[in-house]
DNA sequence: AGCACGCCGACT
DNA sequence: GTCGGCGTGCTC
């Protein structure tokens, strides 16, 4: 008996399958994806690597073959199904096998019993069971603005670690033995389930009546399920519309099938709350996958999910592996967002990967937006897969007033032309009326684009429709998708005038316009520089909403995810920012972007009011915006994109080539293309597939190492992807390259 | 001859 | 990545 084992590492050259014999003792423990030592290399050193195959002859000297040393597991880590998975990610991504099984573990595995000691002195605080109403004890709080706080983040945590809080809300013990005299918590060592998402919740979260949208929307779905076909469909729905209790209708309807679900959300909106709507209505068969695990309580969820404990994963992108079986659905929540594509190796993308588990498992894979892919909504369109969409929100009083300042034209009522006259007319009146106010400053792309502040013309490339880049090296504009470059006279190229300007604009520069503007507002900040610790601004946010606070000024990450009943004012610095990236996506981004950050107003009875600056009004994008008309924006990118021949209707292979040294990154990068050139140029010949010239990456050295790319666009193919792998093999000797397919960011 | 050093390349 | 093999060149 023979096995085929990976090696756990992920050196290029160690990446392909050894063959050992199987000592006759250890045959009965063997099995496809459990861990083995093995002896490697001539000092047959020890290695950990999985069985991938087991076989009874190899296709080299039998007698060449070395035994190995022991069998680790006795369950195995991963089932077939998850090998193959893995091994056409592997293909398809181009990397290394060992690094697509390694994100199907739990985490360092090979150090399973630290990390479960570990893991188990954490200390808890737990909610009083009894206690299903706070009001009572904020009363008693009355004094201390710091135990409000922590009060309610405790009423709606149930049960959270200790050190959080401290951390959080700069409580010490102190502060916690008034919670602790006061009957409100228990501070518990041992907690038998260490999830602490997983929890009683004291409301129990009953079923909604569906309304008659939501209703066919939910038959639509159980004709797809009741095929036993794989189905796709995308679910395009406006905030507020009820996607998430059709979720849990739906899941309610596969769980009846004998089937189980997964869920996937970005990270940033895997919130406790979130998380207990789903526990407090179907139970312990839950299993909550999020960032803040352990690896003790990771290697526990993974345990209970192979037992056939979970029938629900809920998690963020990299739950798509966990070794749930006889899954029936898989919905992909925020299906546009970027986090579903993961930037280090296996650099896959979620809704592929998703797609491959629902065609072996005959499921409904669930796309969930309000604000789709185009990619998705264009699969829709073409009938690739289903579409269903929600147009009304559920307690629609008042729609969302959204309107756009002319940056050029307006007057301001600072130095630095930050904030027009019309903004601070609006802040003032939520100040006056005792409403709050989101300043949201779009800080993507910061520093690259040239803006003419006369005309509002954005300097483009001629051939592609992205904003040129300004090098200030050479005083040149560049395009970084292909190549072209201009001269910069230091003047608009529309209208010839001189005030051009590459803005860099920061939060803190506003907080100071604002304070001058409005001595008597309280105003805080969210970004980097006020954000400590890994959640810090979980802090930030609880304390804008609980406080109540009348400004918050904060970039992407107030974006999404939270409710702020009293926000009706969400200002928008500088809306057109995200027109200024080189990146052929620039029209969606912004549309989502600014849609969700509108979004963030008016969530509660009162009407929510959106200002949008921008220097260019008159911006399609912009028009789509205002009037939420999703496919208006759709139907404009999609035609550009097919005219250009961008995704949908191609892919984009980016090649990253990396050296210490500048100049020879520079000359592996054109020697590179020659050898790209060459293996390709068949499907070159075919023009199946585009290859562009090296170009100095968006961030041209990183680390001391200097970035060259190298651009191609095709129809990706099990052929090219073969042929690109062995470029690669061939040419990593003295060059650090990488390949990343569909990247969301441009390098 | 004996050894220190550095590069090469195989790893089942 | 890691380690043994092997060539080079220096020293005794």
């Amino acid at each position: 008996m023979f096995v085929n084992v990976i090696l756990n590492t992920s050196v290029k050259q160690l990446d392909r399958i050894f063959t050992y014999i199987v000592p006759v003792d250890l045959e009965q423990y063997i099995c496809i994806g459990k861990r083995v030592v093995v002896p490697f290399s001539k000092s047959n050193r020890k290695e950990f690597g999985i069985v991938i195959d087991i076989v009874n002859k190899v296709d080299f000297d039998a007698k060449l073959a070395k035994p190995i040393l022991s069998v680790v597991d006795e369950k195995p880590y991963i089932d077939e199904f998850h090998i193959k998975l893995a091994r056409w990610m592997s293909k398809r991504y181009i990397c290394n096998l060992s690094d697509s099984l390694k994100v199907m573990f739990p985490p360092d595995v090979n150090n399973k019993d630290k990390t479960i000691r570990s893991s188990k002195k954490d200390k808890y605080v737990v909610i009083n069971e009894n206690i299903q109403d706070i009001s009572k004890y904020l009363e008693l709080a009355k004094r201390s603005a710091k135990r409000k706080e922590i009060l309610h983040f405790i009423f709606d945590m149930k049960i959270v670690l200790l050190a959080d809080i401290y951390s959080y809300f700069n409580a010490t013990s102190a502060t916690m033995k008034w919670f602790i005299e006061n009957n409100i918590i228990e501070i518990k060592e041992e907690i038998k389930d260490r999830n602490i998402y997983k929890k009683y919740s004291s409301e129990k979260n009953s079923k909604l009546v569906l309304t008659s949208e939501q209703e066919n929307v939910y038959d639509g779905l159980k004709k797809l399920l009741d095929s036993n076909k794989k189905q796709e469909a995308l679910l395009h729905g406006v905030t507020g519309s009820g996607k998430t209790e059709i979720y849990m209708q739906i899941i309610e309807y596969v769980l009846k099938q004998n089937k189980n679900c997964m869920i996937l959300v970005p990270e940033i909106s895997l919130t406790p709350q979130m998380a207990n709507r789903f526990l407090s209505r179907f139970g312990n068969i839950v299993s909550i996958l999020h960032s803040k695990l352990s690896n003790g309580e990771r290697i526990d969820e993974f345990a209970r999910i192979n037992n056939g404990e979970i029938q629900i994963v809920i998690g963020a992108r990299s739950a798509i592996f966990a070794p749930l079986r006889n899954i029936g659905i898989i919905v992909i929540d925020e299906e546009h967002d970027n986090s579903y594509k993961s930037e280090s190796n296996p650099k896959y993308d979620t809704i592929e990967v998703a797609r491959r588990i629902i065609e072996h498992n005959k499921g409904l894979l669930l796309l969930g937006s309000a604000t789709p892919s185009i990619q998705s909504y264009y699969m829709a369109k073409t009938n690739k897969i289903a579409l269903f969409e929600l147009k009304k929100r559920i307690n629609d009083v008042h729609p969302l007033s959204i309107k756009l300042v002319d940056l050029i034209h307006s007057s301001y009522v600072d130095s630095s032309r930050i904030i027009t006259k019309e903004l601070a007319n609006e802040i003032q009146r939520n100040i006056d009326n005792k409403e709050q106010s989101i300043i949201f400053l779009n800080k993507r792309g910061y520093g690259s684009g040239i803006v003419c502040q006369e005309c509002g013309n954005i300097e483009k490339c001629p051939n592609c429709d992205v904003t040129l880049t300004y090098h200030h090296d050479k005083n040149k504009l560049l395009c970084h998708y292909c190549g072209y470059t201009k001269n910069f006279d230091n003047s608009c190229s529309q209208c010839h005038g001189k005030m051009l300007k590459t803005n860099v604009l920061g939060t803190q520069k506003i907080e100071l316009e604002l304070n001058k503007l409005f001595p008597t507002a309280s105003i805080i900040r969210i970004d980097h520089d006020s954000v400590q610790g890994k959640d810090g601004h979980i802090k930030i946010l609880n304390k804008f909403k609980n406080e109540n606070i009348d400004i918050l000024i904060g970039t992407q990450m107030i974006a999404k995810g939270h409710d702020f009943p009293n926000v009706t004012l969400v200002g928008v610095l500088n809306g057109d920012m995200t027109l200024y990236l080189q990146d052929y996506r620039v029209n969606e981004l912004t549309y989502s972007l600014l849609t969700q950050v509108a979004g963030r107003a008016g969530r509660d009875k009162k009407p929510g009011r959106v200002l949008i600056q921008t220097y260019q009004p008159s911006n399609e994008v912009f028009e789509s915006v205002i009037n939420n008309d999703y496919i208006k924006m759709y139907e404009n990118e999609i035609n550009y994109r097919k005219l250009l021949i961008y995704p949908p209707f191609c892919d984009i292979i980016q090649i990253l080539i990396t050296s210490k040294d500048e100049i020879l990154a520079e000359q592996f990068s054109n020697k590179f293309l020659n050898v790209l050139t060459n293996k390709l140029s068949v499907f070159i010949d075919k023009e199946e597939l585009i290859i562009y010239q090296p170009v100095k990456a968006v961030i041209s050295r990183i680390e001391k190492q200097y970035r060259y790319k190298i651009i191609i666009k095709c129809k990706y193919s099990p052929d090219i992807a073969v042929a690109l792998k062995e470029v690669l093999v061939n040419n990593n000797k003295n060059f650090n390259i990488s390949v990343e397919l569909n990247a969301t960011r441009n390098i």
